[in-house]
RNA sequence: GGGGCGUUAGCUCAGUUGGCUAGAGCGUUAGACUGGCAGUCUAAAGGUCAGGGGUUCGACUCCCCUACGCUCCA
């Protein structure tokens, strides 16, 4: 079977049990502060598993994308080395939402494997829960019992915590799992050992491939387990694994999945795969990457230098150093395999076809970008051996150039090693671990518990309709970060706007006959809407008038809406490939981030804008429809967001030829918006833009901004014309400065001519002495002459100046007296006294400044004095 | 969110505890050599040292702020 009817085959046989089969949720994670990328096929039911939203169906099924390369899954160092590691996977899986249990799951998991895609039952073994005293539970002996009518009890085995008992994560939900492990060894070495003794041991070839959890618990923040009112099953089973077993493979990476661009690679750079240890790996290294990678971009992330950005970035990075260090690869090459990868796995993710080419421009971008990056390393890592007098590269050094430069540090440690230098890797490893704890202080978040007032039910949202309500406390936290303590409150209905899809929480109010609480924020977690507090009211069980801040609001919801007909706007002006690749608002501004392959011109800024605009002047009403079935508003043409989750029901938002679906708040007419004006247009990614506009009174603020300032200049200049007026003026300017410095440069020279005549022979020395109120860069300049004129021989020049209100003593040396020890900085610092300053300079030449107007010639006369001494 | 680094001539970059009236290479322009081109030599032009504020007799250099870019950590 090939990888693509695996896949099928699984999802068949369990839409055969009465499955919905869902799509893959977006690999990218937005809405959920404790997770940048799906990490389990569970991910996307979360919401579902914490009561925080409603199921969609008793029992799924999917494939879902997966990335593990950041917090408690962090496999990227390891990708590559061995031959089962990955970045990006699939993890196939069943769910049953307070529908079937243990019984059925441990069944069909069985008869899948032995039946469907016949694995054979001698290469498999079971795990169950032990048990663990700390947390009171006994062992799982339903599973065992289940287990034990399907396989030979010596075929069950049993597990710790750490292996048998599944949590999400410090809290919530969590319960016992059973695993399902395969030997794959050759039959000679299942002989030798059992694969019974193999069964969590790390054995490349004795792997866990699918894991059923049973959750029936929930972790509350003390660390107890509190039982959950209603059972699930979460499943999941690797795919590129099962695809090993059922292809009969010794690795995940000489399946059919990986195999293509492995020898895509391979043709590439001349070399066969299988014959050199780190020239494998670097095969392994890409292909697995080109998958997380491509899959992010084609799910919006696009690589950057912060958060999820950045973990996309790093992952590419590393491809291409591999590339480059063991495939001698020195040109960008990973962009090449994305159009393979669109034809392996294009058909079951539609989401890669249409991105395509976006994909390969922002990958080839990248690698031309970091390869700019190592070669600038690799002249600094040039440079610095060149000054090196021992053997040992410092790990100061290492770190700077990993920190400051992003030269990886195995990078550093080869090229050391190819001069025969090590490299202080404590003293980098040191420098790393400093940089963590700075980092997770400032992170560092204190959670409490929830502390329950009322049942459970979830929050109504009132707001499109309604900006103030009676609203009462279902639940409460208390939360610290750094010194700031503040609160989350859920309530039973609300008319505050929790930020979502780019629209930032509304503020507000919260009041009672006793008190009045302000609301600093509203945030979505885990699809709840939590009330951000300083502090918590005196009576949390009593019930308060919400006010959400209305002008504010009213500002959102105007850049909210001009969004849509910005979005509208830009298809019709430049074409149906725009694509929304991000967007925010707030009451400020807003932000559009779209695919576009160049930079709007002038005249297509100011389309859009029109376009726009006319569309508010026609006051267009909106047609705002909130329970449509997903099907319909698709027939409606409404455009969706690639990597959003929707539910069967959606809200479509239409503003007349605008339609979107949307959850976020909007003028009720288009009038509302007031104007529209685009204060910026600029690239963040290769073949993304991103424009920034603003609307209504800030629009307004610009205009007064603008025309006072003109009227302002108009004022100054006395002209109606300013345009020409400015220009004149720049022209006048500058053929003044050009005749102040002809007249200075003639007054200097006249200066000189004078002073040169007036040289006299003091003790057989040239000496020119100048007190004069003039600029002391002039004199600087006529100080430089004379060294010209004397041939910086025999000869000293003292100048005094109250320039500015400020007298300045200033002292040139020929070379010859600096040779007999003359020093024109003390000097100058001595006889500066005089006039309450100090100064220095060199011994050639020197300055002072001070305070004491009066007292110039003294300190003149003083300098020489100390000269001829 | 927290750090580090960078921004100097059209381009690539030097600039040493603050003080040689801001330098190099490439490029540009002009002249010379050569029958012409390539080339070589000579000379010149070209800088608000990212922007703003501060300290100082004096700031490219030190301090603060802002912008942009790079980079690491979370």
């Amino acid at each position: 079977m090939t990888s693509n009817e695996i896949r099928t085959a699984f999802l068949d046989f369990f839409a055969s049990k009465e499955h919905s089969i869902v799509p893959s949720a977006s690999m990218v994670v937005k809405n959920d502060p404790t997770l940048m990328f799906t990490n389990a096929g569970m991910n996307q039911f979360k919401e579902i598993f914490l009561g925080n939203s409603p199921k969609i169906s008793p029992r799924i099924a999917d494939t879902q994308k997966c990335l593990r390369v950041s917090g408690k899954h962090n496999d990227l160092e390891e990708v590559g080395h061995d031959t089962y590691h990955h970045t990006m996977f699939e993890m196939l899986g069943n769910w049953s939402f307070g529908n079937y249990f243990k019984k059925d799951a441990i069944a069909w998991a069985w008869e899948f494997l032995t039946k469907v895609v016949k694995l054979n039952p001698e290469d498999l073994y079971v795990t169950v829960f032990e048990g663990d005293e700390k947390d009171n539970q006994p062992k799982d002996i339903e599973s065992y019992n289940y287990w034990k009518e399907i396989i030979s009890e010596d075929r069950i085995l049993e597990g710790n915590k750490k292996d048998n008992f599944w949590e999400m994560g410090d809290q919530g939900p969590c319960g016992p799992c059973s695993e399902i492990h395969v030997d794959l060894r050759d039959e000679n070495q299942k002989k030798e050992i059992s694969g019974k003794d193999l069964v969590n041991k790390d054995h490349p070839l004795v792997v866990e491939i699918w894991n059923l959890v049973f959750i029936q618990f929930n972790r509350l923040a003390n660390g107890s387990l509190e039982p959950l009112k209603e059972k699930h099953v979460d499943t999941g089973m690797g795919f590129e694994r099962l695809c090993m077993a059922i292809q009969k493979k010794k690795s995940n990476y000489e399946t059919d999945i990986f195999q293509t661009y492995i020898q895509f690679l391979a043709k590439e750079s001349n070399k066969v795969y299988g014959q050199d240890k780190m020239a494998d790996v670097a095969m392994r290294v890409c292909a697995d990457h080109i998958r997380a990678v491509a899959f992010a971009i084609a799910d919006g992330q696009l690589p950057s230098n912060a958060k999820q950005g950045y973990v996309i970035r790093r992952i590419l990075r590393r491809a291409i150093r591999y590339g480059y260090t063991f495939l001698e690869f020195k040109e960008p090459f990973m962009y090449k395999i994305v159009p393979l990868l669109v034809e392996k796995m294009g058909g079951q993710f539609e989401e890669l076809k249409r991105n395509e080419s976006l994909i390969s421009k922002v990958i080839k971008e990248e690698e031309q970008a970091f390869l700019r990056t190592l070669s600038n390393g690799i002249i600094k890592f040039e440079k610095y051996t060149e000054s090196l007098t021992n053997k040992t590269i410092d790990g100061n050094f290492a770190f700077e150039l990993f920190d400051t430069y992003g030269f990886p540090i195995d990078l550093t440690c080869l090229m050391a090693k190819e001069k025969e230098l090590e490299v202080d890797m404590n003293g980098f490893e040191q420098n790393l671990q400093q940089q963590k704890e700075r980092s997770r202080n400032a992170a560092h978040i204190d959670t409490d518990d929830w502390v329950e007032i009322k049942g459970g039910e979830k929050t109504k949202f009132l707001g499109y309709d309604s900006l103030n309500d009676e609203v009462e406390i279902l639940r409460y936290r208390k939360i610290k970060q750094k010194d700031k303590t503040f609160y989350q409150l859920v309530f039973n209905q609300t008319p505050f706007y929790a930020e979502l899809g780019g629209q930032i929480g509304d503020s507000g109010y919260i009041e009672n006959d006793e008190e009045k609480i302000n609301v600093i924020n509203t945030k979505t977690e885990n699809g709840l809407a939590v009330h951000l507090v300083n502090s918590l009211p005196k009576n949390v069980n009593s019930s308060f008038n919400a006010y959400v801040n209305v002008e504010r609001r009213h500002k959102i919801e105007a850049n909210h809406s001009a969004t849509h007909l910005l979005h509208y706007a830009l298809k019709e002006v430049l074409g149906s490939h725009i694509e929304q690749k991000g967007s925010m608002v707030d009451d400020e501004r807003l932000r559009f981030d779209f695919s576009h392959f160049a930079k709007l011109t002038n005249e297509e800024i100011q389309k859009v804008e029109m376009k726009v605009n006319a569309m508010i002047r026609q006051n267009i009403i909106a047609n705002d429809r909130r329970e449509v079935p997903i099907d319909d508003a698709r027939k409606l043409g409404a455009v969706a967001l690639f990597g959003e989750k929707y539910g069967d029901k959606v809200r479509v938002m239409q503003f007349g030829d605008s339609i979107e679906l949307c959850g976020g708040t909007h003028v009720s007419a288009t009038g509302n918006i007031g104007m529209f004006k685009i204060v910026s247009e600029s690239a963040i990614a290769a073949s993304v833009r991103r424009i920034e506009a603003i609307t209504g009174t800030k629009v307004e603020e610009l205009i007064y901004d603008y025309s006072s300032m003109v009227d302002n200049v108009r004022f100054t200049l006395k002209q109606a014309n300013i345009q020409q007026a400015i220009q004149k003026l720049v022209s006048e300017n500058d053929s003044l400065k050009e005749s102040i410095e002809n007249f200075q440069k003639e007054k200097t020279d006249s200066l000189f001519d004078q002073l040169k005549n007036k040289t006299e022979l003091f003790e057989g020395v040239n000496y020119i002495e100048l007190n004069l109120a003039i600029s002391p860069n002039i004199i600087k300049d006529i100080a430089y002459r004379f060294k010209n004129h004397f041939n910086d021989n025999n000869f000293v020049f003292i100048a005094g100046s109250v320039f500015d209100s400020k007298p300045t003593l200033i002292i040139m040396l020929s070379q010859d007296l600096v040779k007999k020890g003359k020093n024109a900085g003390s000097i100058v610092r001595e006889a500066s006294k005089l006039i309450q300053g100090s100064g220095g300079g060199q011994p050639f030449f020197a300055t002072a400044g001070g305070k004491n107007t009066e007292a110039i010639q003294d300190a003149i006369l003083k300098a020489k004095e100390l000269i001829f001494a």
